[in-house]
DNA sequence: CCTTGGCTGACGTCAGCCAAG
DNA sequence: CCTTGGCTGACGTCAGCCAAG
């Protein structure tokens, strides 16, 4: 195996700032910067604590040469920090800086799997509002689907995209929206927020000052005062609630005791009739009622998050698609003017 | 500048398929694979259809090894291609997987900056459905927010950060967003939303209903109960109020009469008090209640409107991007293809 | 055909932030 | 400095649609 690095002296030449040296040692591939020796690649299996395996930085344009400032541009780390870290600095055509942190780094297990940091105008550059530009956090199941630009389908396919058409079977929701935008995994990302949100199910609030009404045709178009109720004393009460026309009163006696149902969460309110008969079907549609209550309650939060993940995704798709605009522009201008030279 | 390729070598027969090449040629780091030998790397900037310069793909774990299948892993082309690109197969940790096309690429001038393409289940995988999954095109200002996906605090902050975080506390009312997005706007999409939200500023609701009460000192730091009440036998309920010290209790009766009031909405809520003393008291509080819940009802309608017409606007903005980003691709394409023939 | 259940638009309320006062 | 009010996130509920049964 014998190289030739003429070349690459060539290129650093080019950038006239940092000379490189490529090390190889044991499995790792690195590129080190004379002058900031910054870089450092120490990948061995051994150590988990691996910086950069590879890293690589590009300064302005014609060059193929990867910097790295202060951490390593590409970077890949197997166990620890980032895997791929791509910076750009300033406005190098095929430059890619990094700075303080990374720009494209891949973590697979323990951290960010791509994140890439801009710094100033770097033609490659990955602007990040809040944190990491493109951080990919994935434990063994990938589960975080980056939206995609442009909109050539892709026909090698996984288990999980045909898994995923087959939830989306559906009316059209905000999950289809989004797979159709590309950003379903995300949902699935949120399947081991599934683990979370299941012991969150399970502690359920618990309003005791809520009071539950079985469905009678006369009393549908009923809404009850905004919260009205409860009792503090005794454990009668009166419920207010309001019609077109005007107002009314419903006593209700208030029980402690919801032993015989099957909803800890929502059998805080059990409501009996006054009369003796009918206790059964009286319980049995508010047992109805309360299932079906829970359930919504927890669809509407369900519909809630899928819709802010909806907003978000078109906020980043405007952008990443304003940006692509705008490259795009640039480079037909550049073109056209090198066109126009010959 | 010598360099010591042993330790590819061990790595590359941890990966026991693709011994890998490392060649250097002018302006160009490349690891071949042997076995496929696909990835090719000539960057010279006279040669504008260059493949990866830096190509690197993992595979399964602990290796620190970036393997490239078909295309390349990590290839930071600097030119018209791909500028860091990694693949990931199956479940490496930091296995980056690349089929077909590149996972991890960064363009400077032509085309992708930053994709990452995932297969399977790999650990840091990044599912692209249709072409790059992490695309990042910039030409000299970049600019392409890509949303973050963690919420770990990055402590290496400057004036962007903080300002970052002062947006990120509390998102914009959606007028200033709307607004935002006229200004930061391609020309001609902004004279669209200008057109559109001009004559909306002319229509401005009237609300009559509207009733100002002068402001007690002594009722000021009243806050009622999240559900405040609770009757106990009678048509007699108590309010709760919660002061800074501790709770009183309203005696309060609920009459049906509502009729001096204009509000209509919210005049089935209106509480007299049973003692004749402190009724001017309760009187106000209830009506500073009414009021305030009167005015936050509007405004939340307000905000529902306005947030749904903000996620529309979003909607017709991707719709009128993507129409602009095809007529360019287009365009470039063809003007490239006219560009070779000569 | 009707019935049921999932999902979502809209509502009103609470809690909280933050600029304006 | 504190206080107030506008706005908005989040919640739970109702109403309604529509596909699945």
């Amino acid at each position: 195996m014998d190289t030739n690095l003429k070349g690459l002296e060539n290129q650093q030449s080019v950038i006239q700032s940092t000379p490189a040296v490529v090390q190889f040692s044991k499995n790792s591939v690195t590129l080190l910067s004379k002058a900031n020796s910054v870089i450092q690649s120490t990948c061995s299996p051994a150590l988990p604590s691996i910086q950069g395996a590879v890293s690589a930085n590009c300064l302005y344009q014609g060059a193929v040469s990867v910097n790295c400032l202060y951490q390593g541009a590409v970077s890949v780390n197997c166990l620890y920090q980032g895997a791929v870290s791509v910076n750009c600095l300033y406005q190098g055509a095929v430059s890619v800086n990094c700075l303080y942190q990374g720009a494209v780094s891949v973590n697979c297990l323990y951290r960010r799997a791509v994140s890439v940091n801009c710094l100033y105008q770097g033609a490659v550059s990955v602007n990040c509002l809040y944190q990491g530009a493109v951080s990919v956090n994935c434990l063994y199941q990938g589960a975080v689907c980056v939206q995609v630009l442009d909109s050539e389908p892709v026909h090698a396919e996984g288990e999980a995209a045909r898994r995923r058409r087959e939830i989306l079977t559906r009316r059209p929701s905000y999950r289809k929206i989004l797979s159709d935008l590309g950003g379903a995994e995300i949902s699935e990302d949120r399947g081991d927020g599934d683990a979370e949100t299941l012991p969150k199910s399970g502690i359920v609030k618990v309003i005791p000052t809520t009071i539950q009404l079985p469905m009678a045709d006369s009393v549908q178009t009923l809404h009850p005062l905004a919260v009205s109720v409860a009792g503090a004393g005794g454990g009668n009460t009166v419920l207010h609630y309001t019609q077109a026309d005007g107002q009314f009163y419903v006593p209700v006696s208030l029980p402690t005791v919801s032993g015989g149902l099957k909803l800890d969460q929502t059998s805080n309110m059990v409501l009996t009739s006054a009369s003796p008969a009918g206790s059964d079907v009286i319980e049995e549609v508010t047992h109805k009622r309360e299932t079906r209550l829970y359930k919504n309650r927890e669809a509407a939060r369900e519909c809630r998050r899928k819709k802010k993940e909806y907003i978000k995704c078109l906020e980043s798709r405007v952008a990443v698609l304003e940006n692509q605009n705008k490259a795009l522009i640039e480079e037909l201008k550049s073109l056209k003017e090198l066109y126009c030279q010959n």
